[in-house]
RNA sequence: GCUGACGUAGCUCAACUGGCAGAGCAGCUGAUUUGUAAUCAGCAGGUUGUAGGUUCGAUUCCUAUCGUCAGCUCCA
């Protein structure tokens, strides 16, 4: 007999030899049900696995992180069978499981589209309906690479050659009598246990990420133990494809695009409201944080990018120009500009902490197949700032970029951020010394903050390291948008001095810091975070009067006109339609407030108060409604 | 940049195997005077992304090109 211990410290007597899948049915028939794979002293096995000594043993189910993982690639493993057979000429490169679902680069002289998934599908749910059984079989090196070569799976064949020396054996997963594939491993059992998929896409990839190998097809698809989460979970693309800014953007007349300018977003008036409005939050917080605010050109001698090594590292992505047969550069990053600035007046450590602000707007040549709405653009204003300060003054003044980040994200909606530290790559400049504080001091930041964080090492960028912040909008996905970054390099390169107390000239150190990134950027983030439904200080129209019908029309228009007064966007709607039209107009548009004017309104000096998606809230004096308006902007409240 | 799909009215989308390019919304005009998500009627709206080609005839087939989308790579 041999002592099974389980993960909540229990203890089980099975004998030597027993399956993981026996251990699983000893718990409890539901857990036997549910088992796709089990942990022995932590390292994944199949279920079929016998223990042989006492051990540590887990039952991984869907639930677990690794289960819903070993789901996934199950998933991939029957996909590649399914697609084996109908096509079986296709060379499998990598099938692995991803954040939400699985893909399978495939090498295939057919060309594949959406048009096939069906077809794949339905031989994926015969392979279910057979409950064809997985087998693992260890081969030596030679061996599996012999097997593979003989089928005609090149791909696996070089993935054996180039692992690495040591490794003898290699696992290959037998799936029925036809398939084999080379995996790590474990699997489920068999793959009757796939309960519910769906095949998503299909699109190009490179063997291995290469630009310069063999495209392969990839398909993507989705699993689920069970139909309803499959159902959940194409309904949260749905959503997602709801909240697309890009179509948002359009219904709401915020911003369009044009062949005449590939990736150069035009912004509309009502777009323009809110980017001015995310600007003056910010200049707001600036005035408050001690910034000065700074404008550099758009376009710079070449010389100066030479300079800055921006030439070297950034050449690519730059536009250029020529003057008067001078070569020019459009900026692709702000911090050369400010850097002259800061150079044109001596500076005394009085001064220090320097904080300059520049709404810079920068643009990048950016790969044509890159382009993505505002997410991804060739030119775009950065919120930037450098602060330029003596070592000492460093950590503080991290922080206080840190607190700035935090502020403005609560302000815009964001609670859940994710804080990720990036450390000394291997090519990079500065001694160790240096780094060590800038490391340091960002560390000592986030830890005096209390805030989680997940380290980078060797990711940082080859002048400093750094920290970044991504958004989790409402539907989980991540997006990078602050970054605080040290940067010793730059004040070397330009010569950078402040005047010490004791008269000696002495080298500042800088960050480099944006907090939405870029403003574009932001605000589609924004619009997808809120579907459209911005908050009131952000909306385009933040109130719609309407009339019950024109005799109304100016009791509504004196209700528009004080609100006017006060600064509220307001729209009059007394247009000759039904009431029910202009409030659809108006919740289409995602108008915030909505109110309504009638004969017991204007008699009793009221209006009826609706919101956006929340109906009628009920009705209340006018003087009231126009303090609660303008303490909700005022406030930059979010009702939802 | 690479691979694939797509490009028809301001927007969303039709148009069989190559045979007169159509609808809803928006717009304009008129009627209607409205109580919480679409009042009715009429009118107007097009070089089918662009340039070639095949054909008696091309939105449809072919080539090139531009753009968009899904990915890859890259990044704010």
């Amino acid at each position: 007999m041999i002592t099974v211990t389980l993960p909540d410290g229990s203890i089980r007597e099975h004998p030597a030899g027993a399956t993981v899948a026996q251990v699983a049915e000893g718990i409890g028939p539901g857990l036997a049900q549910a088992a796709l794979a089990g942990k022995i002293d932590g390292a994944a096995v199949d279920l079929s696995t016998p223990i042989e000594h006492d051990a540590q043993v887990a039952i991984l189910t869907y639930r677990d992180p690794e289960g819903t993982e070993i789901y996934r690639h199950s998933t991939a493993h029957l996909m590649a069978m399914a697609i084996k057979r109908l096509w079986p000429e296709a060379k499998l490169a990598i099938g692995p499981a991803i954040e939400d679902g699985f893909y399978y680069d495939i090498d295939m002289p057919t060309r594949l589209s959406e048009e096939e998934l069906p077809q794949i599908e339905a031989e994926m749910k015969a392979l279910i309906k057979a409950k064809v059984p997985a087998r693992r079989e260890i081969l030596d090196r030679a061996t599996a690479r012999a097997f593979f070569d003989q089928r005609g799976e090149s791909y696996k064949v070089e993935m054996i050659d180039d692992l690495p020396d040591e490794v003898e054996t290699v696992s290959i997963y037998h799936h029925g009598d036809d398939f084999a594939d080379m995996c790590r491993g474990p699997h489920m059992p068999h793959f009757g246990a796939v309960k519910s998929f769906k095949l998503l896409s299909v699109a190009g990839a490179y063997w291995r990420g290469d630009e310069n190998r063999q495209m392969l097809q990839r398909i993507y698809g989705i699993s689920f133990p069970d139909k309803k989460l499959l159902a959940e979970h194409i309904k949260m693309l749905e959503e997602a494809k709801r909240r697309d800014h890009r179509i948002l953007g359009k219904q709401l007349d915020l911003f369009s695009f044009h062949e005449e300018g590939p990736g150069f977003p035009f912004f509309h008036a009502k777009g323009m409201i809110i980017y001015n409005e995310l600007m003056n939050y910010c200049r707001e917080e600036l005035r408050k944080r001690n910034y000065q605010e700074i404008r550099t050109p758009l376009i710079l001698n070449e010389d100066l990018w030479h300079r800055s090594g921006h030439w070297d590292h950034y050449r690519e992505n730059m536009y250029f120009t020529k003057i008067d047969d001078r070569d020019f550069a459009v900026k692709p990053m702000n911090c050369p500009g400010c850097l002259m600035y800061y150079k044109s007046n001596l500076h005394s450590y009085r001064e220090l902490p320097l904080r300059v602000a520049e709404f810079g707007q920068v643009h990048r040549h950016e790969k044509s197949g890159c382009l993505h709405g505002l997410f991804r653009v060739r030119t775009f204003t950065q919120d930037d700032a450098h602060h330029f300060c003596m070592p000492e003054q460093l950590e503080a003044e991290i922080r206080g970029c840190i607190e700035f980040v935090f502020a403005v994200y609560k302000t815009c909606g964001f609670e859940n951020i994710h804080v990720e530290l990036s450390t000394r790559p291997e090519k990079s400049i500065g001694d160790d010394a240096v780094w060590e504080l800038a490391t340091d001091a960002l560390k000592n930041s986030l830890d005096a903050k209390g805030i989680d964080y997940q380290l980078n090492p060797g990711d940082g960028a080859f002048y400093g390291p750094k920290i970044d912040f991504h958004i989790l909008d409402c539907l989980k996905r991540s997006w990078q948008c602050a970054t605080i970054q040290v940067d010793f390099s730059m004040p070397e390169r330009f010569d950078l001095t402040y005047v010490a107390p004791d008269q000696s000239r002495q080298r500042p150190v800088m960050i480099h810091r944006a907090i939405f990134g870029s403003v574009e950027r932001f605000l589609g983030i924004m619009t997808e975070h809120f579907a459209g439904g911005f908050p009131m200080w952000l909306s385009p129209t933040q109130v719609t009067v309407i009339p019950v019908h024109e005799d109304l029309s100016e009791y509504a228009a004196a209700v528009a006109e004080r609100l006017k007064t006060e600064g509220v966007r307001v729209h009059l709607d007394d247009r000759n339609e039904k009431l029910g039209a202009r409030l659809r107009d108006a919740e289409t548009q995602k108008v915030p407030m909505m109110l309504v004017v009638g004969e017991k309104e204007k008699n009793a000096g009221a209006v009826n108060v609706r919101r956006h998606k929340m109906g009628q809230v009920g009705t209340l004096p006018v003087d009231e409604v126009v303090a609660q308006i303008l303490e909700e902007i005022k406030e930059r409240r979010i009702v939802q």
